[in-house]
RNA sequence: GGAGAGGUACCGAAGCGGUCAAACGGGGCAGACUGUAAAUCUGCUGGCUUAGCCUUCGGAGGUUCAAAUCCUCCCCUCUCCA
């Protein structure tokens, strides 16, 4: 294949209108799109019933749980699926095994090879909520890359200087402050590049801090004389803390297989201007019936938790189903604006064993709610802990046989039953 | 290869022979106030059988009545020179 472009036929008026179309969508919701050009041409080529466009979305199989986060560019594919174009659905199997550095502040742990396969597993079957993976091509690239010789990762790794590696934002930052770079995190991009020549990528669709790697991704392409795909970016979500990007691992992601009653409680509990992000961010053009809503509130008119009771909603329904979300929202309702005890459960069965009797201390920390006796203690010493809607204020205090709700904060339940 | 700086609790960062379970800030948790919003305020934030005891300051040894603090070796990071 050539980088070479014939000179394609002026578009006619409907074949224009087409092509703007499928742009607008392509457009929304992103922070850039790069490479407009070359995609016109291709895009043209498609619509006059060429082949679809290949859309590549990598990911790293590192944290098996997929969240909000990652849904924004999920939900592209899926509108770029839903112009019968191909998504590419990336386990970057291999890649995971080095470590991206994107974003990062720190050096990666790389993953064992076994926990990379069941992470993809995990994965695949969250993404089936969002895209219609049996019409996705879905790939791992270790399927080419890891045949590929030494020699010939070299010679991929000459398209590029150092120099202009550490002009990388995460790097330039990392260097100068002086902070560890492993020279394997330099050998990433060129790997994630790769892919897309391999997968002979039109589109990418990555987060904006994948940014620097998608453009790479062009150059490697054109130098394995390949047209350059266009790259779509996209803002990351901000994590429910408002501050840092939204990930597992800085526990203020909102998961999208979590219980729908945390969903909506975790959406509900984000702060009115983050909301209004997620409402920008994860409408995907589908909730234009709230746009009238989301100006007034942003004007400070307006009915904020309204609103975010339907954006709290609308997240649960999406991605598990409109009779989780009811539930999801009189669970809400009852339990947190009325202050009610939820109607179900956990159960957890206790034996007081010969003293007839057992500790809080010991109750909370089977119950998970404190990890030690110590954190127990500062819990009921404070006040947190509940015992039948009574406040516990000694940590001493004993529980005889019976059926107790113990409540730990403000939203932690279990009904503890203790036995003979 | 040479010279210098540094590795402290979840993170950042002070401490540099006893008064150190280790200042301060962030984060987290709890309480108050609320719309379980945010913001704000208060308290707590290694463990245990909690007025006491036990284990922590990169790792292993050593000096000392006493070490995060001093010595030796090792591991790791950064900077400059080659």
């Amino acid at each position: 294949m050539s980088a070479k472009q014939p000179n394609p036929k002026p578009a006619t008026a409907s074949e224009e209108r087409e092509l703007e179309r499928q742009l607008e969508i392509m457009r929304d919701g992103a922070e850039e799109l790069i490479g407009e050009p070359e995609l016109r041409v291709r895009l043209l080529e498609s619509v006059r019933g060429g082949d679809p466009l290949r859309v590549k979305f990598g990911v790293d199989p590192s944290a098996p749980d997929l969240h909000l986060g990652h849904t924004v560019v999920l939900g592209k594919l899926k509108r770029f699926q839903d112009l019968g174009h191909i998504p590419i659905f990336l386990i970057g199997d291999f890649t995971a095994r080095i470590g991206d550095p994107s974003g990062r502040k720190k050096t990666r742990p790389a993953l064992e090879p076994e926990d990379v396969q069941r992470n993809a597993d995990t994965y695949l079957a969250q993404v089936g909520t969002i895209l219609d993976v049996d019409r996705a091509e879905i790939r791992f690239n270790s399927e080419w890359m890891d045949p590929m010789t030494t020699s010939d990762f070299i010679r991929l790794c000459s398209n590029y200087t150092v120099a202009r590696l550490l002009e990388r934002d995460d790097f330039a930052k990392r260097y100068a402050a002086q902070e560890p770079i492993a020279v394997h995190e330099f050998l990433y991009p060129f790997a994630q590049s790769y892919d897309s020549v391999a997968l002979r990528a039109d589109v990418e669709l990555g987060g904006t801090d994948q940014k620097f790697n998608l453009l790479l991704a062009r150059e490697i392409q054109r130098a394995y004389g390949l047209r350059p795909q266009a790259v779509v970016t996209h803002t990351l979500l901000v994590g429910t803390d408002g501050s840092e990007k939204m990930s597992k691992s800085l526990g203020n992601a909102i998961g999208i297989s979590e219980p729908p009653e945390d969903i909506y409680g975790k959406a509900m509990r984000v702060s009115d201007p983050l909301m209004l992000t997620y409402f920008d961010i994860l409408s995907w053009g589908e909730w234009d019936d709230l746009a009238q809503a989301r100006s007034a509130v942003a004007e400070g008119k307006g009915d904020p938790m309204a609103l975010k009771h339907e954006l709290a909603f609308r997240l649960v329904a999406r991605c598990q189903g409109d009779e989780a979300a009811k539930a999801a929202r009189e669970h809400f309702r009852s339990v947190v604006q009325r202050g009610e005890v939820p109607e179900e459960l956990e159960e957890v069965s206790f034996s007081v064993g010969s003293e007839g009797s057992l500790g809080v201390l010991d109750i909370l920390r089977e119950l998970g709610f404190a990890k030690s006796n110590s954190e127990g203690r500062r819990l009921v010493t404070q006040g947190g802990v509940q015992v039948d809607a009574k406040v516990v204020g000694d940590p001493a205090a004993r529980l005889s046989p019976g059926t107790y709700v113990v409540r730990a904060g403000k939203r932690r339940f279990a009904r503890a039953i203790l036995r003979k």
